[in-house]
DNA sequence: GGGTGGTGGTCTCAAAAAGAGACCAGCACT
DNA sequence: AGTGCTGGTCTCTTTTTGAGACCACCACCC
């Protein structure tokens, strides 16, 4: 028994899950963690958790992403199961983009850390300013 | 009255949040979330709030990580206020890094989605599967 | 029938970020 | 004098991202 009596168990098992038990090159927690990593996941999935949306739609909704992004992190997120893609054969066919159930799971999870930082991006911004102002 | 009426209040609140209210372009959700966005920092932070740790041992626990990027995440999270660092005076100098309070807070939330990355890794492996089978 | 505009993309090329690995000063121990 | 550990930085290559042109299809409008 040394100093690392560890008082905060759900935080270890959490670590440890993210290693993959010593096992920390292909774990598959970091594999999921991976996939919303992207510059634009969790915007877009915030975006479609309010309601489905088209591609254009979303295009619009993001002004700052390119179209070439925006195909590829929803090719992405509907690779990993979160985002149902779903073309309708109108005269120019138009391609709508839903979360799953799967997606509406994740998000709940996601939302606790979009919600956090709503809450504290004031700290945060402070913290950066303070850190450069003694860097400088 | 249109289609949209939503009964999912706090998912639009969180949507309206990273969009800044129309102000997308620099919204102060979106920054915060972009510091974790980073490939080791949810890694980093699972180490950290496990307990704190030197450098060296940052290195070993996590060798897929070069030190290069090991030095600039922990300099970003230390500048957005999660991670404290200090220098002690040894023979060689060592240091330690350690989580702040605000640091602390943020896993708080950040651990919600690493649990449920936890629990349904194998749902998302699945999908990714099944995907790319269609692809093929 | 010839322009215009909206559909959802792909392709190419430049810029930014990440990874690999060499290198460094300082000191302890042998 | 050599070896090793400390916490880094520097340079080079590869991967990821961003900007923007291009595309086929069809509807609409004259």
């Amino acid at each position: 028994m040394d100093s690392r009596i560890v008082n905060l168990r759900s935080k270890l098992d959490v670590y440890k899950a993210m290693t993959g038990g010593g096992n920390l090159a292909d774990c598959p927690v970091r594999e999921v963690i991976q996939g919303l990593n992207g510059k634009w996941s969790s915007l877009l999935m915030a975006a479609l958790a309010e309601q489905p949306y088209r591609f254009g739609e979303l295009r619009r909704l993001v002004p700052d992403i390119s179209q070439r992004m925006l195909t590829q992190t929803l090719y992405d997120l509907q690779r990993d199961g979160y985002v149902h893609r779903e073309v309708f054969p109108t005269k120019p066919p138009s391609v709508e983009y839903s979360l799953t159930d799967l997606g509406r799971s994740m998000f709940g999870a996601l939302q606790h850390l979009l919600q956090w930082a709503e809450l504290n991006h004031d700290a945060v911004r402070e913290a950066r300013a303070g850190f450069d102002a003694t860097q400088a």
